[in-house]
DNA sequence: ATCGTTGTTGCGACTGAGTTGCAACACGAA
DNA sequence: TTCGTGTTGCAACTCAGTCGCAACAACGAT
């Protein structure tokens, strides 16, 4: 089962650049967490990271800085089926889209890269004749070690 | 382009009398506004229509009943890509699932229905070896009137 | 190197979704 | 009718996300 590529640091910061978007501290401590980031992570578990390399990063900042980059197309925000709470999370949007499943149980995320997705996609644009910025699949149920 | 099938009046009370369910006067006024919603509706909507059937419902009840109605498997939670605010919408799960296209730029959104769809989950299932409960594929961008 | 424009920031107050504890209530089986 | 137990309205609460504003800083122009 295939999974998705992996990311170069400091990337996200010279496609802002490029973009001629200003950058500053606390975009960059930003930044630097979702490049770093080893499993997806939510708004105040970003703030924390974030403030842990500038302190004076605030929330209102992320929320901000995360509008900016969602705005960009260079992450996605998910729902991981709100297994805790209301909130979201947000990764790197990598080359290829990826579906995410989440165990009801216990809470383990799963990703998988699939050509029959990127098929089904096709056949939107086509049949729909609609134009795809973003596609999020997610699913919920239970993972291997889980069900009975 | 298929699209999904249409519900059939009383479904909901009866399936969960059926799962032995207590019933009530609120419980009745929400399932119906549920079932007879020609379009998504999010918490505050399905709350004031459903007060116009009986107007001692309750913000609470709504809640509550939204929850027993998705731990019965009985209603799909959605975005819509948060197209208004942070709110989730709700509809009566079907016998099969849809995907939802959600225009950026004018709102409307699209139902349909895919045998690639249920191919990819199919896959999933198989060589991820996952359960799948709940699936939901939402896509974000522009439809055809949006779209120059 | 300095300046000035303009985009960005922290702050604090705010909105709005969703939750919870509790006492009153009502469903439905006996 | 009675009774146990599930459900409700209410009000207070939590928590995510937003917004207006004055201070500030990025960075191209000078
Ligand atoms: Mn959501
Ligand atoms: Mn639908
Ligand atoms: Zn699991
Ligand atoms: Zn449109």
């Amino acid at each position: 089962m295939p999974f998705p590529e992996t990311e170069i640091p400091g990337r996200l910061q010279a496609l802002l650049a490029q973009r001629g978007i200003r950058m500053t501290d606390q975009r960059r401590a930003i930044l630097s967490v979702i490049e770093t980031a080893n499993k997806h992570l939510d708004a105040s578990q970003l703030l924390r990271k974030a403030q842990k390399l500038d302190p004076s990063v605030d929330r209102s900042t992320v929320y901000r800085t995360l509008g900016l980059l969602k705005r960009q197309g260079m992450i996605d925000e998910l729902d991981l089926m709100h297994l805790n709470g209301e909130g979201h999370y947000y990764e790197r949007k990598l080359g290829r889209d990826h579906i995410h499943m989440a165990c009801l149980r216990c809470g383990k995320i799963t990703e998988f890269v699939s050509e029959r997705f990127e098929s089904l996609k096709s056949q939107m644009e086509q049949e729909c004749r609609f134009h795809i910025l973003v596609a999020r699949l997610e699913v919920g149920g239970y993972c291997t070690a889980c069900r009975r």
